[in-house]
DNA sequence: ATTGAAATTACCGTTGA
DNA sequence: TCAACGGTAATTTCAAT
């Protein structure tokens, strides 16, 4: 993990869609050189893939929520299958503290995440918060040239 | 936004390196009929992006956690400014309620952590949670199909 | 369908442990 | 001396018109 590749992380954050020749110019390497550094860092799981991302307002799904799921003790399985099978949750973080899991949810309507709310109850204390707006999104963190510190 | 479309969006999701041809297969059309779509979606904003996944972990940021700020009525400008401005912040969630935010952050330790919660508690009370694993990991909900009325 | 880029493979040179 | 890394060139595939 040396300063190069952290520079080629930093461009395919923000286009993952960039040829191996500009990412070249980026990092005054040649294309095959790059094409090498970048398969292995997808070898070693530092990338684990590329994705499109989607505007979901564009896109017929105006509504995103945060749910906090406190899950009752004996729930517990029952939750984890319930939230994998969900069709409208896109991000499950499991937690430390009483709560367990909070899932951020899309839905194209209010009584769609009604419904979705109903099952979620059945097994777990329920918070829920809309989402207004979400000023950062990114992939990394950006002082990773402070940790500089290199890995394997 | 027809089928075609949710189906090139799902591919593009799963894997944005994916050239035209190869979408091409996989809606049975020419490789200049994807790239026109996709050129479409682009400029009307459904796909606004493409982005490497980075694994935090493999790259020496082990330690991710949810930061639930309630700021305090006085600071909410210095607040939002101070998350803008912070490395550390991956996602910032603005929400409904008392709470106000809630940030998703990366660091490499739990002094780095420490630090960090310094910071915002000048500006919030906040309520930390560690994130321990996150078994959904998506870009759009699975259930699009069921939404398939057609969009502009 | 044609032209120009880009990816991929193979091969060689340099460096440093 | 060998392993890791990068460069060049040639072939194939892809993108764009």
């Amino acid at each position: 993990m040396d300063k190069i590749n952290w520079k080629l992380l930093r461009a395919l954050e923000k286009n993952a869609r960039l040829s191996y020749s500009e990412l070249a110019k980026l990092v005054h390497l040649s294309a095959p050189a790059v094409a090498e550094r970048i398969k292995k860092l997808e070898e070693q799981g530092a990338i684990s893939g590329y994705r499109a991302t989607i505007n979901l307002e564009k896109v017929g799904i105006p509504i995103t929520a945060l749910v906090e799921c406190e899950v009752y003790r004996t729930k517990e399985r029952a939750f984890k299958e319930l939230v994998l099978s969900l069709d409208e949750v896109v991000d499950c973080y499991n937690i430390t503290g009483p709560s367990a899991f909070i899932l951020r949810v899309a839905v194209s309507s209010m009584s769609c995440l009604d419904v979705l709310l109903e099952r979620l109850i059945d097994l777990s204390d329920t918070k829920t918060m809309m989402i207004m707006s979400q000023p950062v999104d990114r992939e990394m963190p950006l002082n990773i040239e402070k940790v500089t510190s290199s890995l394997p």
